[in-house]
RNA sequence: GCCCCCGUAGCUCAGUGGACCAGAGCGACGGCCUUCUAAGCCGUGGGUCGCAGGUUCGAAUCCUGCCGGGGGUGCCA
């Protein structure tokens, strides 16, 4: 499924691995045309950037293809040299070792690029890839039973930039929240508040067995009270109390938008369980399988049979007691996002703690045929973060009531710092979040060296109003030449991340690209009396400041003009 | 027991089949502000890529086993 090479992607500048995997493709096929190199199956070339001592770019199909040709890989890579078109890009070929072909990027045709840089704008490092096909992304959707905790955060900021990337890859994005507000989650929370609320207005009620043991819990209670007076008195009943439900899940809810707007992140849709579960939709899709032979009763309850083949267990659709399992209700859901909203692909980010939840439910999409292709739900799942607090990992749990919140860590490193501390790490890596250490070295952080660097090329660009420069004919350096290599870099990065799921690559290219641009800085001046030179570097700058902005737009976080 | 993730520099983590791919940030040590923001730059030190086999022309990267850490394993969600 991950896709390394797009030779499709179209842009304002063409990116220049699928430029150089055409010219390969043509050179194989004039040098098979020639006698040189026997017939192959199409062979799509991989090219790798390096940009190094050895390569800009570099290519080693040629070892691979040793093996269908059956002849030595070195020969074959110097028939295909042999028989490359010229371009204008490419200013050196060369096979080396046991069979690469290296290319080297010409200088002027890089310098030349970046008048399209600028001229794309926000729009460079798109693309059309994706051709317009509907996706959904489907993150946080934590329970309205508590504050978010640091982990939702994760999930929030990978799905946002997830969203983000698609979008700019040419994918038709949806962003979804999906609202458990209904359920033995949400009666647990109901009665909990409620007990908080009885005791307030001096009444008296029994705490649950798995209440919610928060101090929110209480809060919320009082907030009941200064809103709605004693009017749910008498209502909280587990069987009478769906009103007084639905305002703690309002509540909750609220303190939740809260804290993703201040992470900068948002949804299309809020989809509500309770509506869906009004709907039908739970009692047709048990049908359905059920039709289809999928379903079992066993023990009063109602069993989903995966199909054979497939090793996942047996599961619970719907309890002795009667009410559906959070199972059934999901199967349900995604049911609705694929069959009753054609979305072509669903991508589910989900946390840890949900991971024995994913091959059940690539069973029940299996079973219910609505994505035979099993590629079209991709369930990512994010590891745990640990929170370190005076040197002490805390255990993370809702319902005990000893998490550390979202809020918390917000307000301790601020949002942009945040985003970037999570999208700085591989999904599937379990990360530490060191609180203490995020507080001290706040202003040695990562996120602000990246956008100093963006604010540098506009102090550059404002000191350059003012500047009086005369005529010159100063050449640039090969400094110069090497940060616009990289800037061209940009829209293969973005598509890589994107067709990966790994939002953590750009962040990297943005931290290397700020690297290279800090020490530019210090070692060449862009204003300068001389007018031709500095409009040239005038124009560099320009570029880098629209790649790190468009970076940072991806990755949600704040591209500033003064710091 | 079974399932998932991880094990790379003092710390936090990139790199997951290619040849200078053994890296970054932080921390440590030493330098650099009369010039576009020193929230910066330059330099030094630091790792048998958990261990053992295997596959391959080539393995930190793929496979197997073992060891270690975390998580999951409910008619909770």
């Amino acid at each position: 499924m991950p896709v390394r090479h797009d030779p499709a992607s179209r842009g304002p500048t063409p990116m220049i691995r699928s430029r150089l995997s055409a010219l390969l493709s043509d050179g194989l096929s004039a040098a098979q045309a020639a006698g040189a190199v026997a017939a192959t199956p199409p062979v799509t070339f991989t090219l790798e950037r390096r940009d190094d001592d050895l390569a800009h770019y570099s290519s080693s199909e040629a070892l691979r293809l040793a093996r269908i040709v059956g002849a030595p890989p070195r020969a074959i890579a110097e028939s295909i040299v042999a028989h490359l078109p010229p371009s204008p890009a490419v200013s050196r070929v060369e096979t080396a070792g046991p069979g690469f072909i290296n290319f080297w990027i010409d200088d002027a045709w890089v310098l030349q690029q970046l008048s399209a840089i600028t001229a794309a704008g926000t729009s460079f490092g798109g693309s059309s890839a994706g051709g317009g096909s509907r996706v959904q992304v489907e993150y946080v959707s934590a329970n309205p039973t508590g504050p978010l905790t640091a982990g939702a955060g994760r999930g929030g900021v990978v799905g946002d930039a997830l969203a983000r990337l698609l979008d700019a890859c040419g994918y038709e994005v949806s962003r979804e929240y999906y609202v458990n507000d209904a359920g033995h989650q949400v009666e647990i929370l109901g009665q909990s508040v409620y007990h908080y609320y009885a005791a307030t207005l001096g009444a008296g009620s029994s705490f649950p067995a798995d209440g919610y043991r928060g101090d929110y819990v209480a809060e919320w209670a009082e907030q009941i009270v200064r809103d709605d007076g004693s009017r749910w008195l008498g209502t909280g009943g587990p069987s009478d109390a769906r009103g007084f439900e639905a305002r703690a899940v309002e509540i909750g809810l609220a303190a939740i938008r809260r804290d993703l707007d201040d992470l900068g992140i948002e949804f299309d849709e809020w989809f509500s369980e309770q509506a869906m579960r009004d709907r039908g939709d739970v009692d047709e899709v048990i049908h359905v399988l059920d039709e289809q032979g999928f379903v079992a009763q066993r023990d009063g309850a109602v069993w989903f049979i995966g199909g054979a083949g497939e090793d996942d267990r047996e599961n619970v659709l719907v309890r002795s007691r009667g009410d559906p399992t959070y199972f059934a209700v999901d199967i349900a859901y995604h049911r609705d996002k694929f069959a009753k909203r054609g979305f072509e692909r669903v991508i589910d980010v989900w946390g840890a703690d949900h991971h024995g939840h994913v091959a059940r439910m690539h069973a029940a999409m299996q079973a219910l045929d609505e994505s035979a292709d099993a590629a079209r739900l991709e369930i990512l799942v994010t590891q745990m973060v640990g929170i370190r607090t005076d040197g002490a990992l805390g255990r993370q749990g809702k319902r005990s009531g000893k998490f550390v919140t979202l809020r918390e860590v917000l307000d301790e490193v601020g949002p942009a710092a945040t985003r970037y501390f999570f999208l700085s790490k591989a999904i599937d890596s379990q990360m530490e979040f060191d609180l203490e250490l995020a507080k001290r070295e706040d202003a040695e952080n990562p996120v602000y060296y990246i956008q100093m660097a963006h604010a540098r090329c506009a102090g550059i660009q404002r000191t350059a109003e003012t500047a009086r420069t005369a005529a010159g004919a100063a050449t640039l350096t090969p400094d110069d030449v090497a940060l616009a290599r990289r800037l061209l870099a940009f829209p293969e990065v973005v598509v890589d991340a994107c067709h990966n799921r790994e939002p953590h690559r750009v962040t990297h290219y943005l931290l290397d690209l700020a690297r290279v641009f800090h020490s530019y800085y210090n070692k060449h001046r862009v204003v300068t009396d001389d007018a031709d030179r500095t409009a040239r570097r005038l124009e560099l700058v320009r570029a880098v400041q629209q790649v790190l902005a468009n970076g940072l737009g991806l990755l949600g976080i704040a591209a500033p003009e003064r710091m």
